[in-house]
DNA sequence: TATGCTTCAACAAACGTTCGTTGCCGGTTG
DNA sequence: CAACCGGCAACGAACGTTTGTTGAAGCATA
């Protein structure tokens, strides 16, 4: 969704090749694993391969760096939402869809998250709102996958927000613990949260 | 629970009071609300009106403070947990009972709390484990809560592991968000949520 | 030659921690 | 009651290290 230093620009300068998309990945992984304070830009640098002033030659400011990956994890959770749940119409197969979604964002790369509200507050306050924004956006569009169950008479919702903070909640929690070589696939893991979380809103439908 | 500095010791040395108590209560806001390495000893010090130096009479190292920290937060819900549970017979109320003990103990002091996974990693390696064995206990204990009305045949629970991580899920999300001048009390919200968390878990009962 | 990325040294600031010192206390001694 | 002592806590400066970031110099490509 988000390419940087696309096309065929390649091995420029002497050393090795330091993609601006190799730092971001090496950043995410490194912010994720020990949290963003705890990674100086030296660690991201090693993890590349080069030196932590090189770095500044593919971004701003470590600032800027969580930014951009705080940015691009929830808009592209966003997307991979209304992908999953686009042009389904059942009530009950498009929170299926939805919750696979959020799960499966969740396990599939950004394994432990940056996420959230984890490493927000590591933001200046002025560039917080844009990430905050899009958060809301977020769990706006799940309220909405509610809201068309309720509308059809399917679900159940006795308190929105509530119902709203539960799936995000539940998905938190898969990416801290999941482990791929792990004793459940994804498959497992997604469809017993879809059949939990559906219980709640489905009255009586054994 | 923790006593420390009790007695009529009191006032001694040249300037303000400064018990370890209130070092360590101190700490415990910023930690959760900054993180762990966004929080500075002078941060801490400048809390309780004392200087950095100053703190090193109460404590050993910040690494030391933050692992008293969590190991008391930790064997604080366990403790909560096992109390709300003591005696309470009938599975559904003994979840009921359980749930709001989860929720509670998050909501009441310890607000965005140091948690869990979050803070855990900045300890190093061998003073984790006290910690990450208390963690599990703690989720058995949640465990025990689900075999107790698998066994009664009041519960269906199809994986014991997921849906613990549900439970702590929810409860870790509800201290995320949660503010006391909120919409909902934590009475509404510890009622909304063991409803939420007993449906899918009771097969069929309306 | 011009451009773009590298390397490496260096920067000031902030970090956790230590230390010598000072003042206050309760208890012991006269 | 008065004089002293040992210990605790606060103070404030300083420690050595690490932090994010900068800039000059060098090399490779076009």
């Amino acid at each position: 969704m988000v390419a940087v230093n696309s096309g065929p620009h390649r091995r420029r300068g002497r050393g090795r090749v330091t993609s601006a998309e190799a730092v971001r990945a090496a950043a995410l992984r490194l912010f994720a694993e020990r949290g963003y304070h705890a990674t100086s830009m030296r660690d991201i640098a090693a993890a590349v391969g080069t030196h932590a002033g090189s770095l500044y030659n593919h971004m701003e400011s470590k600032e800027d760096l969580l930014l951009g990956l705080l940015r691009e994890s929830i808009s592209d959770r966003l997307a991979a939402l209304r992908d999953a749940t686009k042009g389904v119409d059942d009530p009950v197969q498009r929170f299926r869809a939805a919750v696979d979604a959020i799960l499966r964002h969740r396990l599939a790369e950004h394994r432990e998250i940056v996420v959230g509200q984890s490493e927000l507050r590591a933001l200046q306050p002025g560039r917080r709102d844009a990430v905050v924004a899009l958060r809301d956006e977020y769990e706006e569009a799940i309220g909405r996958i509610l809201d068309h169950g309720v509308e059809r008479g399917v679900f159940r919702v006795s308190d929105r927000k509530l119902t709203i903070y539960a799936l995000i909640g539940v998905g938190q929690q898969v990416g801290r613990w999941y482990r791929p070589d792990g004793r459940l696939g994804i498959e497992q893991i997604s469809r017993f949260y879809q059949d939990f979380l559906l219980a709640p809103i489905t009255p009586a439908v054994s």
